[in-house]
Order: structure tokens, then sequence, then C-alpha cells
RNA sequence: GUGGGCGUAGCUCAGCUGGUAGAGCUCCUGGUUGUGGUCCAGGUGGUCGCGGGUUCGAGUCCCGUCGCUCACCCCA
């Protein structure tokens, strides 16, 4: 007999860590907001052929990770595996680049992916992102950077790194990427079985093969490759994280896996992780609105796993919410009255809690404490007692003052 | 999809060379008639992932299966 539960790759958000996740949101809003960037959200399914043209049919997203559905109308509907596709169709489809560019907006959403699950990689997962739509300008690219190196650095993630590269045009990218293919070729019999056989597939994982690093030092490197507008493109993008004291390695393998990259791509990892690394990464579409239907515009964005973030960052001591009243009753007939003082304590904008399980006086002080009550009003057969939880002082108070009682109790 | 590790109470785990299920934590009750944080006692709670096999007898051995997990791959 197989017991429920939570579908493979998805977890539950348990009330510790919806604090910690809450964490993430809040200074997600503070950094990028205080830099004009401003919420969205966006279905969670979107037309299967979103992602189709937009991450690239050549993707392993696309090609066995999406959750793929049918509607009743014969419509072809797809999870969302990322969220740079739906953002750039919302900016479209509600004509943003009438207003002042570049729009900005960031998001907190899940998203899908049909993945073998493992530390810090999950089927449904969520994602902070930025996007910021309409320009080509480097400060863009720059300060997107910064952004999600401040995030981090708010929530106390360790072990950052960040390797920053460019990937120019994707005519650049394809001349060079046969580039390599020949010259990988030219020495195949030098390569480990597993290279050699994705030369056609992803030459550039020859990169990260052991035992020919002499071989791919001599490699040619699709930085030297650019194009003179790429280049500087790039070097100003340096030249302003250089200024911002922003520290990077420059990385001439770094690859996005997802087609629409242009120009600028980086990733920051954090050493905490163990195999997955990435704690988030982006970088330039400046093709992907043209791509999905709209006009040709430029745009730069980043997506941070949250799992990811928490994964590599220092976890606060979760604060319950505070209790300032827990209300205690012995007789059962004293409930309705219990319940309406509790009722009428939270009105009055403080934390009440009413004894909702039965238990004895014994037993209710003690969850009282548990629960971290600042005040029992003890509804007794000899009339109502207010006891301070932390001095322990006990007396007699007016039923109808417990309310003015503890206002007045809690601010001593 | 492929490989390694692991599956015993809600949680963390112990169960030696097969002998009929345990601890700590949690939770509830009680320790004089209605009073917390410490302490003491008692109690709730498990078809030992599931199915088959070997055996007089299996949590313990064998096979299968499912799940979790880590890694490859890929990425957040």
């Amino acid at each position: 007999m197989s017991k429920l539960q939570a579908p493979r790759g998805t977890f539950d958000v348990l009330p510790d860590d919806a604090d910690a996740r809450e964490a993430v949101e809040r200074e997600a809003r503070r950094v990028l907001e205080a830099a004009g960037y401003r919420r969205v959200e966006t279905p969670t399914f979107e037309a299967t052929e979103l992602f189709a043209r937009g991450v690239g049919e050549a993707t392993d997203i696309v090609r066995k990770e999406m959750f793929t559905f049918e509607d009743q109308g014969g419509r072809s509907l797809t999870l969302r595996p990322e969220g740079t596709a739906p953002v750039c169709r919302a900016y479209v489809e509600h004509g943003m680049h009438k207003h002042a560019q570049p729009v900005r907006l960031w998001y907190l959403s899940s998203f899908y992916r049909h993945e073998a699950p493992q530390a810090g990689r999950y089927r449904q997962f969520w994602q902070v992102g930025a996007e910021a739509i309409g320009s080509d300008d480097p400060a863009v690219d720059a300060e997107t950077i910064l952004l999600l190196a401040d995030l981090l650095d708010a929530l106390n993630t360790h072990g950052i790194r960040l390797r920053i590269s460019s990937l120019g045009t994707p005519e650049t990218r394809a001349a060079y990427r046969e580039e390599l293919q020949a010259y990988l070729r030219a020495h195949e019999e030098r390569l480990p079985r597993e290279v050699a056989e994705r030369i056609d597939l992803n030459p550039l994982r020859a990169f990260d093969a052991a035992g020919i690093e002499d071989l791919m030092a001599d490699a040619p490197k699709l930085l030297d490759r650019l194009d003179a507008d790429d280049a500087a493109h790039f070097a100003e993008v340096r030249r302003l994280l250089d200024g911002a004291g922003v520290h990077y390695d420059v990385d001439p393998t770094l690859v996005r896996g997802l087609d629409y990259y242009t120009r600028t791509v980086f990733e920051f990892e954090s050493s905490e992780l163990g195999a997955q690394s990435g704690v988030g990464g982006g970088g330039r579409y400046d093709r992907l609105v043209e791509m999905i239907g709209g006009p040709d515009t430029p745009g730069c964005g980043w997506a941070a796993g949250v799992e990811r973030i928490l994964l590599a960052a220092d976890r606060p001591p979760v604060a319950p919410p505070p209790v300032d009243l827990y209300v205690a009753f012995v007789r059962p007939g004293d409930r309705a009255t219990a319940f309406a003082l509790a009722g009428e304590a939270r009105r009055a904008g403080l934390g009440a809690q009413l004894e909702l399980a039965g238990r004895s006086l014994k037993g209710q002080l003690k969850q009282a404490d548990r629960v971290g009550a600042r005040f029992v009003a003890i509804l007794g057969e000899e009339g109502t007692e207010l006891r301070d939880m932390e001095s322990g002082d006990q007396r007699a108070v007016d039923a109808g003052r417990v309310v003015r009682e503890v206002i007045r109790g809690r601010e001593l």
C-alpha cells in the first residue's frame, strides 16, 4: 500500500522554511525596487510555442524537460520552465515598448522542469528574477549583475563566485562553434570518449574535461572572435563592474543553456551547494523579443533559484508570531467567553491565542509558555485572573479590562 | 535515462553472527482538590517501504519492486 506523498521533485514548504523564503522575497523587493524594478506575475502555464521559440528547440529544456499537456480545446500548453520568455511575451502583449525604456520588471515565481531531482534541483522550484527590456546600454548589463550581487550579499550567501563572459551575436557564436568543432576533430584521438561523442552536440563541454587541459588551452576562444561592437560592449560592462567594486572572473567557456542569450552572460555560483553550484545567472537576450513576435528589442536579465540561495545562505533563527495573550479556561461552559475575549484582543491589535485542544489547566499554561505568551487570562470559577508569564505575578482583573491591562502591561 | 548510498514510531536514530521491536526528542496525563519554564512517573504512537523466497523462525539473509538521496547530464 503506497502512501500518498508529494510528487517526485516537489516539496512542501513547512512553516520554518516559509519564514526563510519570505526573507528572500523581502530582500529581493527591497533591492530591486530601489533600482526601479516593479513586480510582475505571468501565468503558470503558457502556449508551448512560446518556449519552443523563445528558449530554443535544441535546448534540453524544450527537448525533454517540459511539462506539456493539452487543454480541452486541443491547445498545447506548458508549465513555464523559465521566466524570461513569459515576461517578454507580456512586454509585447501589453505594448510596453511605448513606456520609457528600459522597462524593468522582477518576479518571484514557481517554475517546472522534468529533471532528475538532486541537491538544489527540483521539478517545481522557485526563482527570483529581474528583466530590463528595451535598452542595449552596457550599463543595463552591469546594473543587473550588480543587483544580483547585492541581493546575494544581503541574504548572507557564502562562497559566492561570479563568472562573466560574452557570447557575441548568434552568428559569431555559430561560426565559432564550427571552428571549435574543427579543432576538436583535428585532435579527436586525444579526446576522452565522452568528449569526442559530444563534439556535435556540445563542443564547449570539452573545456571542462579532465586530462586535456593543455589541448584546450590552445583551443580557439569565443571571446577572441567577438566583433568590434560586441567586444567594446563587453569591455564597457567590465569597466562598470570594476568601478563598482564587483569581483568577477572572465570565463570564455561560460555557456548558458538557453538559446536566446547574446553578448553578456554571467553566473553566480556557490561552493556551498555541491553539484548544482549555480545560484543564479543570466545575460543579455537581444533577439528574444523579436523571436517571439515582437518588435526588435534588446533585453537583459537574470534568475536565481530560491532553494539554492537558501542552501548557500545563513538562516536567521525563526521567530514565531508574538503572542501577547493566551486565553485559558477551566470549565467548558466558559469557552464562549474565552472565545469572545480572544477575538476582542485581536481586534485591539494583540496577538491572542485561545485554548483549542481541551487541555488541563496545567497543560494550558504549558502551551502558553511554549508559544511564548506574555500574558495568560485564566477564566475560572472565581472570575478572571491575569498572569504575567515573565514575572509570574497573577491578579484578579475585571473581565472587561483584560485587553486594556494587557496592552498596558505589554508596554512596561 | 545511467550509477552509488539509504529506506525501523511525527522527528533523529539503535537493533551484534536470523529468535518474535527499542531509545532520545515531541505530544498527552499525573506528581493532592484550578497554574508554565526544571525534575520524576506513566501513556499515545510502528503491518521495521512493498512483494516474493530461504528458514522451525527474518527488521536482520536472497531476489524483485517502489521511494528517497547523491552523482553523471543539465541547469536556478
